[in-house]
Formats: structure tokens, C-alpha cells, sequence
DNA sequence: AATTATACATGAGTAAAACTTATTTATAAC
DNA sequence: GTTATAAATAAGTTTTACTCATGTATAATT
């Protein structure tokens, strides 16, 4: 037994501002089963229906109409607010897989310190996507939809293994199986034909994170199949190297969700030079 | 990795208005652990201190000064406009304990629906005390700091037993334990010294609800030391029987936590009811 | 000055939401 | 008559919110 839950009302606000659940849902990457269930709680609790369900659509009631004026503005209220105090912040705020954050980013940010002292950067890391107006949020996934000026790399993998034990394990290849699944695989299957191989040459691991397999590759277990931006650095430091094969292209890569709201000036130069990164 | 969680922000505006985390615990019944982590975590997430600690006080910073102006006018907007949702529903929406629900409400419901035709209740029941300006809540607890137009109960308690097992398993006693720990206990020790008797002559058996204690007692596996209100029902309807002894009293009872916002007219109408249930 | 009490922080573990998947229903579109 | 779409329902999983135990700093009490 909980409060009305503001969870539960700013799902309703984007179900009103859509008068759908399932656009609702699209918009905070949620299921429209989820959208459904807050909505019915809300409802239950207030004991008054907020909409009214046909098959195709669902319409405001009159007093979902009234919830809706209070929450648009309400909630509106607030992420200005929000969004002026990160305007205000010295730091960025950036979320991102822990994957990226250790092999590029992490390791980046020196350089972007020395660029911008004045400017601190904290890294969030987690896989589950969300759509954050207020931090900076670098994505990996299928970029095939996504405007060009968003996009922050288009991937291509290839096997890579640690030079020091060249040719001792070549049969095991560590390989991510990312836990989003509505992403596609990892291009393993078009690389083998690319090279002229079948997949009974490799015993394959799998692991959600690709910085497990790029470990493992430098711990010097097998090889890892992975994107080039994720071992660019480790390549530059002789710590992995690249196998003699094609490397296979992908519709994957990094990108930046569009946002609602503006980035602040200190976000934008740091979106600026994390672009650079990639070139 | 969530957004900037909605949930945290109201714990922040709490904090905000009381310029402390105990009392703003205590407001929305958390632990101040809670709040500290909900505060700091929002501070992570905008990249921004909100608070100054010192050792016995926070007081806000400019950004959350000025968070706090937004938050507390976007969420009494919100509140408004659900309390007057509240107000032209026709339906009355009460919280209470399980125990309460099953053994007084629901059987006394069809007395309030005969003279409220025009009047639906919606019961939801839950055994974790919030506090809910949207709906009615019936709680069960000490009733020592709390006014008396609140009280709606002082509960006396008793053995109970059914009435044609008289004597077939006297020993065995079931008792609530209540999840809620800041609760006192069942006032069986001061029962039985009232009653010139030691707790060796019994054994005891608790669960965490009332409820499930007197069931037992309905089935014949032992007796019951419950609250007079629950049993009453059962009393009536010669399914439970008093034991010979000496009841106790005790310092627990139901009662309406102090709302801030008024109730509507058809919830004012419920409560005048549900007083009188009790006399 | 030593002792006690209070407000908050930290870390680890638990309980309760939130969320998803699988399945079903109703109906609009083809 | 099919197919496709939006939403509802039930059951299961994951994430978040929350608590407990403990520690720290310091104001208040003795």
C-alpha cells in the first residue's frame, strides 16, 4: 500500500499528453502493459476513471481532463527547475554503459580535463536505457534510425587477442550477448562469412558486458569478437591486437538519445569534444 | 539507473520544508537513512549539493533553495487538483490493515451501503502505514499521543475460543506479532498477571496478523488473545466465545491519522459512520 | 571534562514496487 | 473472413526503495 504514487502520475501525464498507452510508453521506454497497470492503480486509488477505453484509443474523462492540467503544469514546474540547476552545475552528469565508461570514456576524460578544467564530469554507468533530461545519456544500439547528427560511431568488429600469446588460444572467442534484446547480435555471423570460416572453428563464450570478453581476450583466454571503438585504446597501448581478418561492419554503434531539452553550455562542449573522440 | 526519480523529489521537498531529514522522515513515516540516500542520490544525479550539512542541521544551498521553490509549487498543484478529484468522486477510498478489513469493515459495509446507497467504498487493505491525503486510512497502533477525536478505538484484550471445542485445547494461545515493530506488543504479560497466571501454562504461536490468529481460533486449534473489535463480529454470531477471564486494556487502538487536507463530504459522512461502529 | 544524546552518513541486506513476458479480448482495417 | 493493433489480465522477474546495524561528528548535559 503505497501513496498515489508520482511514478503512477507521470505516466499519466504522458498517457494524456498522447491519449494513448502505448505512445505513452514509447516515450518513457517503458510497455504499454506498464502504462496500463499504473493508470488502472491510479484510478483504483482516486476511486474515479481517468479515461475512457475503446479499442483503439483511450479519451480523457472529464476528470482525467483536470488530473492532466495539474500534472502538466505541475511536473513542468519542476524540470525547469531541474533542468536550470544542471544549467548552473559545474559538473556533467553522464550515463552510459559500464563497458564504454571503462574503455573509452573513463580513460578519455583526462584529455577533457586538461581541455576544460573548470568542468567536472560524473559517469553513471548502468545497461538499462532511460530517457533523462537532465544528464547527458551516450547509448549503444542499432543507430539504422537514428539522425546522423546524433550519432556518435557506426561499429565494426573484428577478433582481437593479446599479442604476448599470439596463436596459443585462437579457438575460444569471448563474444557479448547484450542483456536489451531488442538489439541485434553482434555481427559474428556476417564476419565468419566475410573471412570464409564456419562456426565449428569456434567454441564460443558469451557474456552481457563486452568489457568482460575484452578482459578476458587481455587475461589471454581466447580471443575477443568486438567493436572497434571499445579497443581503439587498448590497440594504441599494445595491450590488445588485431587478428589479420576483415573486420565485419554493423548497424550498431554509439549515439545520443534526442532530447526535449536544450544541453547547457557546459553540456554541449562536452558533447562537442566527445565527438571528436570517435573521428 | 533510473531518471531523476519522482520519488526523490518529493522526499527532497520534504526535507526542504523541515530543513531536516528526521522530520521529514517522520512526515512521510521513512527512516531518516532513507532520506539521506534519496537526498544524495538526487545530488549525484543533477551533479549539484542541495543541502549543507552541518552536524545537527541541513540547511539548502541556493540551487536547492530554488529547487525546493519549484517542487513545492509543482506538487501542491498536483495535490490540489487529486484532492478535488477526491472530492467529486463518488466513491470512498479507504486504507486499512487486512485484519481490520476482513473481520469489522466489509461485514459492517452493508449497513453503511443500505444508508449510503449513493455511496461506493473501495477498500484496500496493507499492513505498512502511509500517510495518503487522498484517502481515508484506518490504522491500528498507540494510541497514547494521538487526540481524541481521532481515536475511533481503545482495544481491551482477551482469550477467545470456539465455543463447541470449550476446554479440548486450552493450552495452545495464538497472538499477533506485529510486522510493524514500533508497535508495543499484545498486552499479554500484563494479562496474565492480571489474571494471576504465568506463561508457562501456555504455549504460544504468533503470526503477523491478527487475522490469521483468530482463524486458527475459529478452527479449533487453540485459543486467541485478540482485540475486542475484531472478535466482537464473531462474538455476536456465537462463532468466538470470551473466555472467563479478566480482559485487559491497552494503550492500542484504531484511529484516523491527522489529515492536512480536509476530508470531502462523502468521506466526512464515512468516518461519522465508522465512529459509531465502534460504540 | 567526560558522558550522553542527536542528526546524519555508509554499507549490506530485505521487502516492495515497478516492470516484463505471455496470453487474451475487442475491434478497426484490409 | 483475415490480419493487425491497442489495451487488459495474470504470473513471474528485476529493480528500486527501504530498513537495520553501525559509525562519525558535535551539541547538550553532568
Amino acid at each position: 500500500m503505497t501513496n498515489v504514487s508520482m511514478q503512477a502520475l507521470k505516466v499519466f501525464d504522458a498517457a494524456a499528453r498522447h491519449n494513448s498507452f502505448k505512445l505513452a510508453a514509447d516515450e518513457l521506454n517503458l510497455t504499454a502493459t506498464n502504462v496500463s497497470h499504473h493508470i488502472k492503480n491510479l484510478e483504483t486509488r482516486l476511486g474515479i476513471e481517468l479515461f475512457i477505453r475503446k479499442t483503439r484509443e483511450v479519451t480523457l474523462t472529464k476528470a482525467g481532463a483536470d488530473l492532466a492540467k495539474a500534472t502538466s503544469s505541475g511536473f513542468s514546474t519542476i524540470e525547469r527547475a531541474l533542468h536550470q540547476l544542471v544549467e548552473q552545475s559545474k559538473c556533467v552528469v553522464v550515463h552510459t554503459t559500464s563497458s564504454f565508461a571503462a574503455q573509452m570514456l573513463i580513460p578519455a576524460l583526462r584529455d577533457f580535463a586538461k581541455l576544460n578544467p573548470d568542468i567536472d564530469v560524473s559517469v553513471i554507468t548502468g545497461e538499462h536505457l532511460v530517457h533523462d533530461n537532465q544528464a547527458i545519456t551516450i547509448r549503444f544500439g542499432d543507430i539504422s534510425h537514428i539522425e546522423t547528427h546524433q550519432i556518435l560511431s557506426i561499429e565494426q568488429f573484428n577478433l582481437y587477442l593479446n599479442p604476448n600469446l599470439d596463436g596459443i588460444n585462437p579457438s575460444t572467442v569471448f563474444m557479448p550477448k547484450w542483456k536489451n534484446q531488442s538489439l541485434s547480435e553482434a555481427p559474428w555471423s556476417a564476419w565468419l562469412s566475410q573471412n570464409q570460416m564456419n562456426d565449428k572453428q569456434h567454441e564460443l563464450i558469451t557474456y552481457d558486458q563486452e568489457l568482460y570478453c575484452i578482459q578476458e581476450a587481455i587475461a589471454g583466454a581466447g580471443c575477443v569478437f568486438a567493436s572497434h571503438s571499445l579497443v581503439n585504446m587498448l590497440e594504441q597501448n599494445g595491450v590488445l591486437t588485431c587478428s589479420a581478418h576483415q573486420p565485419v561492419s554493423s548497424s550498431l554503434g554509439y549515439y545520443l538519445p534526442s532530447q526535449e531539452v536544450r544541453y547547457s553550455q557546459q553540456q554541449q562542449i562536452f558533447v562537442d569534444w566527445l565527438k571528436k573522440q570517435f573521428i
